[in-house]
DNA sequence: ATGAAAGCGCTAACAT
DNA sequence: ATGTTAGCGCTTTCAT
C-alpha cells in the first residue's frame, strides 16, 4: 500500500510559513476577527489546491468527539428500520456525522455486547431500539451521560430519557374504528408476547377500544422468536381451528401479518369475506397483495427526521443545561380491500 | 455531561506500578515470551476489573488504521442490499471491525461526495456498488492504494480489482430455460437502460439465449430514475398496448418487477395465462403474490460472506504481495406459479 | 523481562 | 493578528 498525499497541518504550515495555530483556526472557522483576510484566503486556497482534509482520528483524540452516531435497530434488514436508516443517513452526513448501524435481533445479550463494543470507541450518540427487558441497561446508559441516548420505537415510563415513538394508543383506535363501524364483532388481536412499549400499548388500546364498544376481546400472543422459527404458523393454525367465530384480525406488526397472510392463504380463508385484516406498518407487499391489505402506516419520514434532528440538537446543545427531546408522532390508516365488507367492495 | 471512568493505560500504569509499554504489549497480545506470566495475569485481571477499553481514536492516530469499513450500496433500504448489510455486520464485528453504510442512489455525484467524505476519515476498506459511469473513479481509487477496494454486484473488465458478483449470464439462461421449454415464444426482457455490468450482462445473456433458440428478442429498457418518478408505469403500459403478442416477461430486477406487476394488474392482464413472469431477486412479496412469482434468487448469504471475508482477508494480508479477491457466485431459480403454463398448474 | 521516550495530527490555552 | 507549546492515549523503537 502506498501512502501518498497524507498532508498535515504541519506541512501546510511549513509550505506557507504560517503557524499551525493560525491554520487550525481557519480550518475550524474560528478565524473571524482574529486572522487577517489575506492570510485566510491564502490558507483556504492552498487547502483547496492540495485537497487537504484533517485527520479525524487526531481530531477525535484531541476533542473527545468522534462525530459518530450508532443506530442500534432491532434488525437493520427489516424494511421499517432500513427505511428509517436510509432517511437519517443524509441528514447526518450533511451535518458532518457518520452513522454506524447494527442489529440487536431483539436479543438482550447481543444488545449489551454491542453497546459495550461501541462505548470503547468514541461514540457521540446512541439511537437505540431496545430489546426485551432492557430498562435497567438504558437507565445505566442514560445516567452515565457519556453520550447522547435517544430511544426509538420503544420507551420507558420510569426513566427520564429522550425518545421518538409512535402514538400507538391512537393508532390502534384509528385502525379498529372502521372495522367496528362496519359491524365486525369478533376482532382478534395478534400480537407479540413482549414487554416492549409498542406491544404493551397496542394491546391495551385494543382492550380499551373493544370495551368501549362492548365487544369481547380475543388476543393471540406469540413470542418474538417464534416468527423466525416458523412456530407461529402452527400457533395461528391451531387458533383458527379452535375459534371459527373470528371475523376480523388486527396484526400488531408487519412481520406478524405476513405470517398470518401465509396461514390464511393455506387454510383457504377468504379475505375479507370470511376474515377482514388490518395490520401495522405498511410495505409494498400489502399494497400489491390480493386483496390489498389495510394498514396503519407509521410516518417513516417524520420519525426518521425527528430522530436525527433531535439527536443532532442534543449533540449541539450546551452541556450545562440537560435538555430532553421527546416526540410522539401519529401515523395514518390506509384503508384497502382487506378490511371492507363484501357489500362495500366495488 | 459527566466524563467518568475514562481510564487510560497511564492510569493502569500508575495504579499497578507497571510501565505503559508492558501494559500495551499485554493488551495487544504481544506479551508472549516477553512479559512474565505473573505480570500478565495481574494486568489482565485489573483490566477486567475496571473494564478498561483502549481509546480507538488514539489507536487509529498511532497506527493509521481505523478498523472501519464503508459499505456504499445503491440504496441501503432496498431489501437486497439491507439483507447483505445485515449479514456482513456480525462477521465484521466479530473481527473487530465496524461498518458504516451509505447509499449512492445510483447517483454519480453523490457517490463521489461520499467517497471524498470518507477518505478524509481513516477508512480501511470500501465495499462499493458503483453507480452509473463510475469506472474512472474506481480506477483512481484502486490505483491510490489508500485502502482496500472491493466492488459488489458490479465490476469492470478493464480494471484489475477485487469484486464479488453474481453470475448473471448463467442466471438469465437458467431463468429463461423453463420458459422456452414450455413453449413461450414471445419473451420480453424488461431491463434498466444502464451501463452497470449486471444490466449489460443480463441483456446480453437474454439476447444470446433467444438467438440460440431461434426466438425473436424484445427488449424494453427504462432509465433508473423512471422507477422513482413512476414514469416507468406509462412506459410499460404503452408497450403492452402496442405489443399484444408478448406471452412472457423476464424482469431484470425486483424493482422493475414490482412496477411491472402493478401495471399488469391495472391492465387486468392475467398471470400466467396471458403473460408468464419471471424476475431477478427474491422478496417475500413474490412468494405471497397471487399468483406467486418465479424468481432467480441471488445467493444473499454467500454473497455477503464472500464480501466480508474477502475484505477482511485483504485487510489482513501483508502489504508487499498485492492479492486479488474475485468471486462470481451462482444463484438459483425458484419456479412458482407465475411461469407455469395453465395446463401445468395443479 | 521491563521501561523511557518519541511522536501520530490536532486543538486551544497561553504567550507575544 | 499570529505563534509557541502542551498534551489527548496509544504503539513501538531502542535502551537497560
Amino acid at each position: 500500500m502506498k501512502k501518498p498525499n497524507k498532508i498535515s497541518i504541519k506541512d501546510i504550515s511549513k509550505e506557507l510559513g504560517i503557524s499551525i495555530t493560525t491554520i487550525s483556526f481557519i480550518i475550524n472557522k474560528k478565524a473571524k476577527n482574529r486572522i487577517s483576510a489575506s492570510v485566510i484566503k491564502k490558507v483556504e486556497d492552498y487547502i483547496e489546491k492540495v485537497g487537504y482534509k484533517p485527520n479525524s482520528s487526531a481530531q477525535s483524540l484531541r476533542t473527545g468527539k468522534s462525530k459518530t452516531i450508532v443506530f442500534m435497530a432491532e434488525n437493520i434488514s427489516d424494511p421499517f428500520f432500513s427505511a428509517i436508516a436510509k432517511e437519517m443517513e443524509e441528514v447526518a452526513y450533511n451535518n458532518g456525522y457518520k452513522i454506524i448501524y447494527c442489529s440487536t435481533e431483539n436479543n438482550k445479550k447481543r444488545a449489551i455486547e454491542l453497546i459495550s463494543l461501541f462505548q470503547d470507541r468514541q461514540i457521540d450518540a446512541f439511537i437505540i431500539t431496545p430489546p426485551e427487558d432492557f430498562e435497567y441497561e438504558i437507565k445505566e446508559l442514560v445516567e452515565q451521560e457519556q453520550q447522547v441516548i435517544m430511544l426509538f420505537d420503544r420507551h420507558y415510563n420510569d426513566i427520564i430519557h429522550n425518545y421518538v415513538v409512535l402514538d400507538n394508543y391512537n393508532g390502534v383506535r384509528v385502525a379498529l374504528e372502521p372495522l367496528i363501524e362496519q359491524g365486525f364483532k369478533n376482532i382478534l388481536y395478534v400480537g407479540l408476547d413482549s414487554d416492549i412499549s409498542p406491544m404493551v400499548e397496542r394491546q391495551e388500546a385494543y382492550l380499551e377500544t373493544l370495551k368501549d364498544n362492548n365487544l369481547k376481546p380475543r388476543i393471540l400472543l406469540t413470542p418474538f422468536k417464534d416468527i423466525k422459527t416458523g412456530r407461529i404458523n402452527t400457533t395461528l393454525k391451531d387458533y383458527f381451528k379452535n375459534d371459527t367465530s373470528v371475523d376480523a384480525i388486527l396484526f400488531a406488526s408487519n412481520g406478524l401479518a405476513i405470517c398470518g397472510l401465509r396461514v390464511l392463504k393455506e387454510l383457504n380463508i377468504k379475505i375479507p369475506d370470511e376474515i377482514a385484516v388490518v395490520t401495522f406498518d405498511d410495505r409494498d407487499l400489502f399494497e400489491l397483495y390480493t386483496p390489498s391489505i389495510s394498514v396503519f402506516a407509521q410516518p417513516v419520514s417524520q420519525l426518521a427526521n425527528a430522530l436525527i434532528e433531535g439527536t443532532l440538537q442534543l449533540l449541539n446543545s450546551k452541556k450545562d443545561k440537560p435538555e430532553l427531546f421527546q416526540k410522539i408522532l401519529s401515523g395514518n390508516l390506509i384503508i384497502r380491500d382487506s378490511s371492507k365488507k363484501r357489500k362495500a367492495l366495488s
